[in-house]
DNA sequence: AAGTCATGTAATACCTAAAGTTACACGACC
DNA sequence: GGTCGTGTAACTTTAGGTATTACATGACTT
């Protein structure tokens, strides 16, 4: 199953967003992603709802991040994206009769909300501005001396 | 999109199999799963090179466990399907150029492989006979005083 | 030996959601 | 007014699990 990129490129844009205080368009966006300004859209919709970037139209125009990057964690762009599925399985029948399949059921859920919790857990802690850090220490050593 | 659905399938199956001694053939497994002959064929295919499960072909042929439901563990199951992708989310771009996207990348991945880890050592110490017990607290009160 | 039952497997179509594409309305600036 | 950019809808593409069909192989029954 092709994976769902949207998370992974949302923090890569926010990132470069939060490097310039000039609006970002679409087209450049996409272009950074190697994908389509349209889709760029589509998937910036939720952080503008939730207030974490602006859009402006015309000259001039385009995304603006509106936080700081301590003030957001990746557990708000996750809950942008609409709190997509987090694991690839599952199981078919919610409601099974047979008490059998409602064990089975129970154990893969159990399993599944564990490790959910664990995730939104680092999702909740994780903030942009640690993710800058990192890109710090993976400069290269002569601009690490600056 | 849809979920894997294989792995709990197969644990219900092994656990209705380990309930009987006469063989199960593909078509009473469909029966029980809703599903199709074939795609029990297929699916069961890994269990079988595994040694889990034995095949038999012709009259009062069909499918029948060979270990002990303590012998099974459900990472036993999850690697008999070739240890399919456990998360539905992930990254577009294996190895960037782009500093910043690489620290996304490493970010993701790290929640990825700790909650992976936490998954997988709960699929390793998960036997078959642990849900056959959840299954005799699920029965009815009637049954249970048998 | 023939017929039936069941597995083994290939080929093909279906389903779903992310991703890509196209088109166009709306709004802002020159 | 024209251009630039977002907002959004409609449609296509893509990938992998799932469903379906078909047929070869092997084992048992009569």
């Amino acid at each position: 199953m092709r994976p769902d990129t949207r998370l992974s490129r949302l923090l890569h844009v926010l990132l470069h967003m939060a490097q310039t205080d000039t609006p970002m368009t679409s087209q450049q966006i996409a272009g950074m992603l190697g994908s389509n300004a349209a889709v760029v859209r589509r998937i910036m919709a939720g952080l503008r709802d939730g207030g974490y970037v602006e859009a402006e139209r015309g000259h001039g125009g385009g995304w603006r991040i509106s936080r700081c990057t301590d003030e957001i964690t990746v557990l708000d762009v996750y809950r942008s994206l609409g709190s997509p599925d987090l694991f690839a399985f599952g199981f078919s029948n919610p409601r099974p009769l047979c008490l059998i399949e409602q064990s089975v059921n129970a154990t893969i859920a159990g399993s599944i909300e564990t490790a959910t919790a664990a995730i939104l857990e680092q999702f909740r802690t994780l903030r942009l501005s640690q993710i800058e850090t990192e890109v710090q220490e993976r400069m290269p050593q002569c601009k690490r001396s600056n």
